[in-house]
DNA sequence: ATATAGGTAGGAAAAGTTTCGTACGAAATG
DNA sequence: CATTTCGTACGAAACTTTTCCTACCTATAT
């Protein structure tokens, strides 16, 4: 029987209200909070600003953020590679429901939504390298 | 200023226990609680017995599975595709911290995992079909 | 018939996540 | 210098998700 005990440096894996917060920081870089909860309300959902905050303020707890003072503002950002995090919770979702693959989970996200031309190209050329990556 | 509002007729979109217990019943077709909450334990994690049928029955209430009475146990098997619910999921997902593209989750689920050649052949194989489609 | 084993049902507690009211401080405005 | 504005801090409430205790039913074995 297996056991789910994360390693003890490790980041936990984000919560969705986090997630959308990252997002937002990933998207535009360090931010205030007013940002990010701006930014959420035109782009994602009305969110009160003192939600956001509170949450940003678990994420440096939890060390999925980290900030700087800039006068009065706090500025934030990712304590971690927006690439780690992302890998860190499709790793999560591929283990719970896609029979711990990544690359079925992948299969499934391309065959379900609308991809670009430019998008397939992306992902050919991966292909390509993991290939290459292989045959060595 | 976006809502989140579903649309009255769908389904939600499973929890993370939830979709454990999909991903069981997936891989072995329509399946007790005995079945399930064994196989939780072998493959997943620890879960005592009768949180697993808890679940499972709000999950019948939800409408995420049905069941059938087969003697004095009761089978329970999807209520829905495998592939729509892993696609809203992986929409969900893609919405939350992906910038709303499955296609560069896709991405960064192949570029995080080790990808077998099998599975890298299949999803060439998609790429051309889905290349097919938009050059028509 | 009684005990035991194995199943469902359901309430309630526990844990996790999200929301928000309020206090308080500092800067800008009148 | 008083007032308004805009920020952080933080506790508590609300909500969601997960866990588990207990009751109860039925088939099986002693």
């Amino acid at each position: 029987m297996k056991q789910k005990d994360e390693q003890p440096g490790a980041l936990p894996e984000p919560t969705k209200s986090e997630l959308e917060i990252l997002q937002v920081i990933w998207q535009n870089g360090p931010s205030s909070v007013r940002f990010v909860n701006d930014t959420l309300n035109e782009q994602l959902r009305e969110v009160n600003y003192s939600s956001t905050l509170k949450l940003m303020q678990i994420m440096l707890d939890k060390g999925l953020l980290m900030r700087e003072i800039d006068g009065k503002n706090h500025i934030y950002r990712p304590a971690e590679q927006q690439e780690i995090t992302q890998a860190r919770v499709i790793k999560g979702l591929a283990t719970i429901a896609f029979g711990g693959s990544p690359a079925s989970l992948a299969l499934r996200a391309l065959g379900s939504g609308d991809t670009s031309a430019e998008e397939l190209e992306q992902i050919k050329l991966l292909i390509q390298q993991i290939e290459n990556q292989q045959n060595k």
